[in-house]
DNA sequence: GATGAATGAGCATTCATTCAT
DNA sequence: AATGAATGAATGCTCATTCAT
């Protein structure tokens, strides 16, 4: 059973959102701190300030509890952005460094949100409910990342004789795997991929433009 | 299940059964299908052939049992190598594709290792011996790439104009993200990489001795 | 096993059955009749009829277990005494008398109660909390006995040449070691002390009165 | 199967002899410490030195070694005896002294023994054979005190008046209970014996007699 | 909606004992 | 005589889940 039934079924207050949420947001926390090897209903409610039989009339199941987090995830994911960036004039840049100041904003702000999503990710693999939200997130991204290659190439940002789909999985791979290599790299890592992006010329033209607004 | 997969990882050279590492190879097993939080000591045990009581002969703690998974996958990271592509002419251009035909040959071959190594990623946040254990494994890694683009900016395979503290997270964050985007993008990957890093015209030369040689 | 016994000193005022009390009892008769040595957390579950976690609900740790039996023993020992005796006339010997009518009726009545002191004693020498509750509890039994000897100095019945504070710790020594001589030699200790403590002519004043009363 | 048996079997070498004697008192080391509860023959064997197997060698049995135990503490308690006082010229008086000045010696010297008796006595309630080799210590104990107590009184250094049936208990009580009220006023609980049993001018005249000989 | 009490199944770890060498 | 390896049966404790109130 789907949280998701439930609410349709169960018409929400305000209050009954607040408390799924507040649940949720625990279950956030002990992943965050203990892994899903620590993850314990009891810890979850007494971090959400409830009794433990009260999870479970929101949470029928743990496993529910998790399919929950897995669609809350996505959905924080699909809507929180860094600020935007100053405008270098061209979309496609302006697309793809937000990519990367998104990355370096989780990573200041809510530090725990990539944590729990690797944890999420591993559980996605024997987990199928877990795989159907991420796989949903997965693909928006995919899709928007080959917006992103396609604008810029269109554009002019990008060089011409870019493989869009050979591009797109480095660009990927690149963002995702960043945790290992350690966020302290993330600037050399954008600028590498810029210097491998950006067509001849660019890369020039933005700085100066970037340079001449702040005066 | 792969146990018999996992046999080839541990070549038992006497007849006799090495306890230890059979106990390890179970836990790694066990840790492949259902992941850190579906370990249990039984469970390890049972897919060892052997007591309870007789694993905490071996490994008084889990925690004792895990730290030696650690090591023991350290070690094979360290050794096992797929066989060596045929030779491009260019040294640091072999040692490159060698990194994307380990991953590949990994994939093929010890499909679980990457996820358990994941699983071992995400733990060494919490578990200081692991960590270590990962980290010396993480720093080789990181030296043997840095060599890998050194070499190629030097014989002249890599483009002269590489930032080399710029590209070396770049390739360990596109090599270990891979596994968020799936493996089967590996050879757009790998041809992606090698559209960025190479030197003009030293692709079209490799493809032409490649060829030559076949015939 | 003497549950029968046991549900005396416990004595439940309303229909409903005091889970913790009688995990208590419980723990008391596993002890009695196998020691701490053989004290089990299910043994004391299963003659409790609860299961095992519903013990562990109301006393996380076996150790909490044991200071919550040190402090129900103690607790006992304050507050159960035999029926008093026919009054001697003199209140000094009639508290005196008391002491060993209740090491009788302990015997006779909870003969456990006895074993299960000393084996708390024993262990209250590596256990604080064990011995905490007894302390308190031997140091009333000592003011109390200090109370009994001087007021049977001060009335006339004991000895005037009575060092009072050479007589407690024997007087204390005797109803505490009784053990090792057994409960039967009991009265014999009884004369042996009273004989000892008496002041001339009080022992043959007592018995005419109690004779006298009896006709 | 006592490890009496044993003995007579193998006949035993002086090595053999060592081996059985360090084990016991390994034993020994192990139940004052952590009492009956904590005794664990993993920690018997390496308190010895000596290999797990190696101790089921001398003794096959948990059983057999506390046995073994208990034989060897009567054995000592039989044999094992503080230097004797000064003599105050009247047997009876020396031997009853020497009774209180053992105690205190068990307590200075040898303060383990004590409890490990204690435990021992409360196992024996549960255990035959332990109760066996206490009882033939303790029926050994109650003849002399038994004697000393006649000897007393023929010697006319007791009172007259005493009834040997009911001062037999008494002693043994008073010594062996001495424990509860502590150590420290074993000084006050001889006096006060002596108080109670000696005959009118037989303490003047033994402090007249020791202090003329300091002199 | 919320909770205190209760539980079946399970978990890492321990322990006395055995056995081949 | 001695030991390293092995094991069956616990042992204290935990956990997700249920249910009466």
């Amino acid at each position: 059973m789907t949280s998701e039934t439930a609410e349709i079924i169960i018409p929400t207050t305000t209050e009954q959102v607040d408390r799924r949420k507040s649940l949720l947001q625990a279950a956030f926390d002990v992943i965050a701190s203990s892994g899903f090897e620590g993850l314990r209903t009891r810890a979850v409610a007494a971090r959400a300030s409830v009794n433990i039989a009260t999870l479970h009339y929101y949470f029928p199941t743990k496993q529910s509890l998790i399919e929950g987090l897995a669609q809350f995830l996505s959905a924080i994911f699909a809507t929180l952005h860094a600020p935007p960036p100053r405008s270098t004039g061209r979309k496609a840049l302006d697309h793809l460094r937000q990519e990367f100041i998104d990355a370096q904003f989780y990573h200041d702000r809510y530090p725990e949100l990539q944590v729990v999503m690797e944890e999420l990710s591993l559980r996605s693999k024997r987990d199928l409910a877990v795989e159907t939200a991420l796989q949903s997130l997965l693909k928006s991204w995919r899709f928007w990342i080959e917006t992103i290659v396609r604008e810029g190439i269109a554009e002019g940002s990008f060089r011409q004789d870019l493989d869009t789909e050979k591009t797109i999985p480095m660009l990927m791979a690149v963002l995702s795997g960043r945790s290992v290599v350690g966020i302290a790299e993330l600037d050399n890592i954008q600028q590498g991929v810029e210097s491998w992006l950006l067509a001849p010329g660019v890369k020039e033209e933005v700085e100066l433009k970037l340079q001449g607004e702040k005066q």
